[in-house]
DNA sequence: GTCAACCCATATATTTTCGGTATGCCAATG
DNA sequence: CATTGGCATACCGAAAATATATGGGTTGAC
């Protein structure tokens, strides 16, 4: 059962006619004609009546042109569906963010996606630090928007931005009068530490930038999230070292304020699978690009 | 954008792997792998993203299977639709049939055909004398059941019965005291004339009957119907000679005699066009047959 | 680390199938 | 009776599909 032979029947059937047919089909009638008693041989019964004034279908023929047509639509309709998806102009394109960007990107990003790629399906997922790199592997989330980078050699990158470190502390704090706070008024002060994802949770993201400031921070509690950081520092456990975009959602109680003399900063990054082809990945980092210019 | 390759891209898409899909498809894996990547050339993007334990849709690949199952399985639903219609399984079968048989045969003859072919659409339409030739000739009706038989060289005719002549009149007239009439007692009598549809509409069917008796009836009347006929007999106007079945479908106040040493008969027939080659037909005359035999 | 196994891609030869040209057959028409 | 219109058949050349043989890359085992 060959499409072309499909193809060629519907347009017998249309014509009424195999010399008008062939003539349509930029074809010469007698190799259109062996073609549909090919067909008919196939199906094991005349699809049409012969007469001296043209060709006209049988019942069974006229069972098959319906079905032919649908097949032959659908058949085109795959190919342009797949041209569209391959194209970037439909499909789908599900992006993980860290949640401490979310207020800072997703208003921004998702208005200029749905203008950007109106075709596409969008679909958002939250990512924990923890599992960021295994859903950008295992492909259930086509772009990672993560800070920092994902550090995986499957695992592409492109820094769209960053965030200088702030200091986070509860309003009530002696440090929260100044309008910047000298790295060395931190030393001593406990710490509630974030890992950074590259060096384990053990770890803390500012472990570098205390050392090159020769700070040392007991460190009073490790937390997940940059939202259980505020919590234990609304808390009074414990001073911590964020992005500045967290300030965006921060509780009530906790102010934030530059450290004099310390330009570090996290890097905001769009990561997806190396192998991961998709055309919209270039059009989401420009969008995610945007997004990040007008913060 | 052939059947084949699709069927193939299928078939690698469920295997995850162009080895066991060719081994499947009872092919070598070369062609099946020289085949998907012209298939992917017409497209125009990757369907498959090549790793090493196998092949794996892409999005674009995801796009055109479902559509390309849906087109396999329509193309081979059609095939088969078409051989069942061929083989008399399915289809549609239209019938007309005179009012006058309606009575005698449809209430057998529908319940019969249900049963021998459970799979076919049937359709019920009545025929009027004047247009009957042409309904099967335009195949608006594919089998007719008629009284008599269409006489027309593109038609082909059953016989599968016969229906004596009787004489109609209203219960008052003194001829219905009689068991049965002889061709005698008619002479002289007004008629009211159904004409023979092979003789024009001024003849009538029963004119060799009375020739060969020297039976004289004037024509008080010419009608279309056996109906008609029997409402003017009620009235008054005169008799008519009518086929048996019409007793069926008669109103209270009319009788129906046979005529004495009048065997004449008008034949049930079932007629179709010659060039229909629909195998229902068979199958319908044997259904008819049995209904009339119960008669 | 090497070797074997697995899987897809490429190259070449053979076979199948398709499409074009020339021609025949049949029926309807004038 | 010849002509026209329409489909079918015959034959040939071209294109495409399939099979066999082979290469290259990666995985996993010893």
């Amino acid at each position: 059962m060959d499409l072309r032979r499909l193809r060629y029947f519907v347009a017998v059937a249309e014509a009424r006619s195999i010399g008008k047919a062939a003539e349509r089909l930029r074809m010469a009638q007698p190799p259109l004609s062996v073609q549909i008693r090919k067909l008919e041989a196939e199906i094991g019964a005349p699809l049409f009546r012969r007469g001296t004034r043209g060709m006209d279908l049988t019942e069974a023929g006229q069972a098959l042109l319906s079905r032919a047509s649908e097949a032959l639509a659908l058949a085109v309709d795959g190919a342009e569906a797949a041209r569209a998806v391959a194209a970037g102009k439909r499909g789908r394109l599900s992006v993980g963010y860290m949640f401490v960007l979310a207020n800072a990107i997703l208003p921004r990003l998702i208005p200029e996606l749905r203008r950007s790629v109106p075709g596409v399906d969008l679909e958002f997922a939250e990512l924990s630090a923890s599992t960021r790199e295994a859903r950008v592997l295992d492909r259930s989330v086509t772009v990672a928007l993560c800070m920092p980078a994902i550090n995986h050699p499957e695992i592409q990158v492109a820094r769209i931005g960053a965030q200088r470190f702030m200091l986070a502390m509860p309003t009530s704090s002696p440090l929260a009068r100044l309008g910047s706070v000298p790295m060395a008024r931190l030393h001593g002060r406990p710490l509630i530490a974030l890992p950074h994802p590259d060096h384990g949770p053990a770890s803390s993201a500012v472990v570098p930038l205390l050392r090159r400031h020769q700070v040392v921070m007991p460190i009073a509690s490790r937390v997940e999230t940059v939202h259980s950081a505020m919590s234990l520092v609304l808390a009074g456990e414990g001073l911590a070292i964020l992005p500045a975009c967290a300030q965006l959602g921060a509780p009530r109680g906790i102010v934030f304020r530059p450290l004099r003399d310390a330009t570090d900063s996290l890097d905001i990054a769009v990561c997806w699978r190396r192998d991961s082809q998709s055309p919209l990945i270039g059009t989401f980092i420009k969008c995610a690009e945007k997004a990040v210019a007008r913060m």
